[in-house]
DNA sequence: CAATTTGATGCCTGATTGTTATCATTCGCC
DNA sequence: GGCGAATGATAACAATCAGGCATCAAATTG
């Protein structure tokens, strides 16, 4: 097989197929009708195999006629899909993210970012996959996810980073504990308590947030614990081992034995943040990052964030 | 689109997808690296689509490269089996056959002989169409059948032939006919007897065999009443309306109400054979058709019947 | 900083494809 | 039955396209 059906070929074949009529089928295509004899014969002589029996006056698919004609509809219809696909693919219309989020993010902004991105793209495959920030930040940087949605402030070179939650901090107490009969939790109360944490390792950026505030209140929280994570924090507390400090946003998930209580005398705000790659920018991300950027409360967020008004995003949170 | 996706380019492209490296990529293909390079260039400004990321020293996938990757794959792996498909269809090893037969073939040699070929052709689908004679005689002029199994014996122009059946006669009585008491049944005895018979109009080419045995028997079959098939000749034998001839093979026929029994003094044989048209050599007929012709039975039956040799084809018919 | 590797580019040649002119055959029409 | 129209095939020539060679520019390596 010298040319192997060029596709050139297969369409010329497709219309004598169709018309039955070299003549007619050289108008369709506009080409000289020599051209399409030269084609059909080069094609018969590549594949050893007669396609059209033609008698000088009447021209009719063989069987392998018959055979070749179907696959190259099939063929054809193939590539017109496969470009179509491309161009799609092009343009992040269909694709595959992959996302990093914490604790906070899915208590709070993602379930909803990540439904309006199904809407707006539904073939644009997510792949989810929970990490603590540092660990994301890792994974940005080796290509493992695309975009993710961690604990700020972050200001690292090469990653750009957009404000999408920024909540108030909140008290954690075992439900016994005598604080609980406040409706608010001054800061300075909790200065004897014993604290439970995340693990230093992986949870510095929002531990960051906690001893900061804590200083501000004049003590060092002693943390007597440390838990994997968001649910291991919730269930030490609920265990009567200490108390917590958690982002607001966490009044989505309730646990028996635990109360929550917001803090009278501090403002500090914990912001979650979408980070990504400035560089290689895959189309699918780049859909994802426009509609994390346009979505109608990121815009919200961005707009209260700088001002630190306190009375909307309160409104907002709760 | 101005080459819409070369077939070339395309192999190419998987080359250069599948090495990650222009140079390897050409000589894995034997050909120039500059002629991969240009046909790359044009495949992404053909499709408006960035293919390959490189940066002078890396080559990789983009998103789009990805999907079109696949897509050629599968573009690739079709035509591969388009073209085998194509060979084959010539070769006859795929493809249709239509075939008509009458009802002594179906209780005859033809179950075998289908069977035969679907083992060796198992491809190639078939059609099967109840016809008397006439009929497929006229529909395979018309194309509307490529194998007639018809009742012989035929010597038209345009049309191949071969014996595949040669069978004596049986008479066909009531159980509660007198002549039920002998174990064969001279003809002559049939001389007053009502006959049925299927329709002059599409019998007839068994009817002339029925005729002339009874003509050399010296009387004339006097038919009382025509039926559609031998369904329903039977039928109106056990509903006690007449007596009738038929062919041996109808041993495979045993129908409540009829008895069967051989004609004692009558060696005239039926030939079913099989017909095709001697033009248009559709190649799963062909195959069908070298089937018919080389099968053992067939041999046989073709030694047999020129020499005519009673006690042979008595030994294989009962 | 030189050597090497890699992809890109320009120019030329050969191959492929298209066009025009023409032929042989067949079918329909008087 | 002869003639004209229609059809597919063929030959010769022209245009376009793809491949090869030489070479360049950038990046990596030692």
């Amino acid at each position: 097989m010298h040319r192997t059906c060029d596709l050139r070929y297969m369409r010329y074949f497709m219309a004598v197929a169709e018309e039955l009529n070299f003549r007619r089928a050289a108008e369709r295509l506009r080409v000289a009708q020599p051209a399409i004899s030269r084609a059909i014969r080069e094609l018969e002589s590549d594949l050893e195999t007669r396609l059209l029996e033609r008698s000088n006056r009447r021209v009719e698919l063989t069987d392998a006629g018959q055979v070749f004609l179907n696959g190259c509809r099939r063929v054809a219809s193939d590539i017109e899909a496969l470009i179509e696909d491309t161009v799609r693919a092009r343009d992040g219309e269909i694709g595959h993210v992959r996302i990093g989020y914490t604790d906070f993010a899915i208590n709070g902004a993602l379930p909803a970012v990540l439904q309006d991105f199904r809407a707006r793209f539904p073939e644009v495959s997510i792949e989810l996959v929970n990490m603590v920030t540092a660990i994301q930040l890792d994974a940005l940087r080796r290509g493992e996810i695309e975009v993710g949605f961690v604990t700020g402030p972050i200001a690292e070179p090469g990653l750009e980073h957009l404000v999408v939650q920024n909540e108030r901090l909140v008290v954690v107490l075992p439900e016994t504990h005598p604080l609980t009969r406040l409706p608010a939790v001054p800061l300075a109360k909790l200065a004897g308590e014993p604290f439970i944490a995340g693990q230093a390792a992986h949870w510095q950026h929002f531990l960051s947030h906690m001893v900061r505030i804590c200083h501000g209140a004049g003590f060092e929280p002693r943390i007597v614990q440390e838990a994997y994570n968001s649910e291991g924090i919730f269930g030490l507390v609920a265990a009567n081992m200490g108390v917590s400090l958690h982002v607001e946003g966490t009044h989505n998930h309730i646990r028996r034995g635990v109360a929550i209580r917001p803090l009278s005398d501090c403002d500090h705000r914990v912001p979650t943040e979408a980070i990504w790659r400035s560089d290689k920018p895959s189309p699918a991300r780049e859909r994802f990052v426009e509609t994390v950027t346009g979505w109608p409360a990121m815009q919200e967020v961005r707009n209260t964030h700088p001002a630190a008004d306190p009375e909307r995003t309160s409104d907002s949170g709760h």
